[in-house]
DNA sequence: TAGTGGTCTAGACCACTAT
DNA sequence: TAGTGGTCTAGACCACTAA
């Protein structure tokens, strides 16, 4: 091996090193101070290379304790949450959308729960129809806090996205996720133009900004969606 | 405000300007030196929290041109690509599997494809299914390129899981991953203890080692699973 | 308490690219 | 070509925690 050169290469060698089981899973590796001198580098070079893989989970650090090998060295993947016009754009579609329902309504139970809301507040839902070339491509379902939307809606909603106003105007500063699939119910699956009981990709989204509570989203994919990504 | 001190405060500073619109999408923010004699820091401590903010995909930075606020300033999420077996643990149950088959065979189409393999080249198929107490949690069909398993599958196999066995020994380097939603055939149904044509939540995960593939997998978690992560 | 990683500094040079 | 971010250095102090 030839004296890796910048936090990347040390960062290869050192993945080298696990893959040749030089270091498997588990095994202390030396220190920062020690890798410096055998790299000949600064120590701060090298602890940008072994933070950069601890951020991956392919290292474990712990003060004193030292760096070791994770058991289990299941990499980390990253996905960005998708803005539904360019995701249905990056596919080289047309993005339209048809607003179905914009009212105030006690949201269910669930949708409250999640937002850390008293049961029987008052939220604005939004539900909208999205199309890829003119077909049904994504049911969405929001429940908004009318507490942060200072102004109210823009009396242009029709020309905008919710979805892409919100993520403008109000930035979130905290959320969670989640991916499952799910049966079409009979509204779905009318909405979408698919068979009942068809496999939706569902994702369910809920934001918050500080403490506040800012909104919870369903999307429910019409078949045939695959969200992809890359270690 | 008071002086930021260290790059998390200062990441949460420009998170504040952002959000309240100081600096709006698309905006260019002060270089990294200006920023430093505003905070009273080291221009490397600037460097340090836009940078997460970058990689967080909130900020957009390029030589010469500078940094902006993304246009749509969707985050980046960030999850754990499960191990079974600890999957299964985490949630309190216990987990136990069955190796269905273990064969050499002529993959499909798509899985040759896939792995950048010829049509015909013989691959392992092994197909194994995973219980969380006792239940049917997930159905495995993974495929093997017999090259990169020197000594062959460990003679235990039934002791412990392949996934397992293949994250501990062929460390890779490079996959990717998609997400989906199918409904599940009748063989799957079957394995399941579901009704055809159920809604599975279905992860398909391709993995190379350097240039060269090592396995393609389909899980499909029987209804109810759900991945969550956090922003 | 001592060892290790986490972070900061002040300065430097380099890489890229808008102008 | 000049401005901006990307990275490196040598050193320092601090925070955490295993022994």
């Amino acid at each position: 091996m030839s004296t890796p050169q910048g936090w990347e290469e040390i960062r290869a060698e050192v993945l080298r090193r696990i893959s040749r089981r030089d270091w498997p899973p588990g095994a202390i590796i030396p220190t920062e101070e020690q890798l410096a001198a055998e790299f000949g580098c600064a120590r701060a070079t090298v602890n940008r290379a072994l933070r950069e893989l601890a951020g991956a989970g392919v290292l474990e650090r712990r003060r004193k304790a030292g760096t070791r090998v994770a058991m289990y060295p299941a990499r980390r993947a990253t996905f960005e949450i998708p803005v539904i016009r360019l995701e249905v754009e990056g596919r080289g579609q047309r993005h339209s959308f048809r607003l179905l329902e914009q009212a105030e309504a006690v949201p269910p139970l669930a949708v409250a729960a999640r937002l850390g809301l008293a049961p029987g507040a008052r939220l604005l839902e939004v539900r909208t129809l999205h199309f890829a070339d003119g077909k049904p491509f994504l049911y969405e379902d929001r429940w908004l806090n009318p507490a942060v939307l200072p102004e109210g809606l823009p009396p242009d909603m029709q020309a905008t996205s919710l979805n892409e106003w919100l993520v403008k105007t109000v930035a979130y500063t905290y959320g969670d996720i989640a991916f499952s699939a799910e049966s079409a119910t009979p509204d779905e699956a009318a909405l979408l133009g698919v068979a009942p009981g068809a496999a939706l990709f569902v994702t369910e989204r809920t934001t918050w900004a500080g403490d506040q509570p800012i909104t919870s989203v369903r999307l429910a994919y019409a078949p045939g969606y695959r969200l992809r990504t890359v270690v």
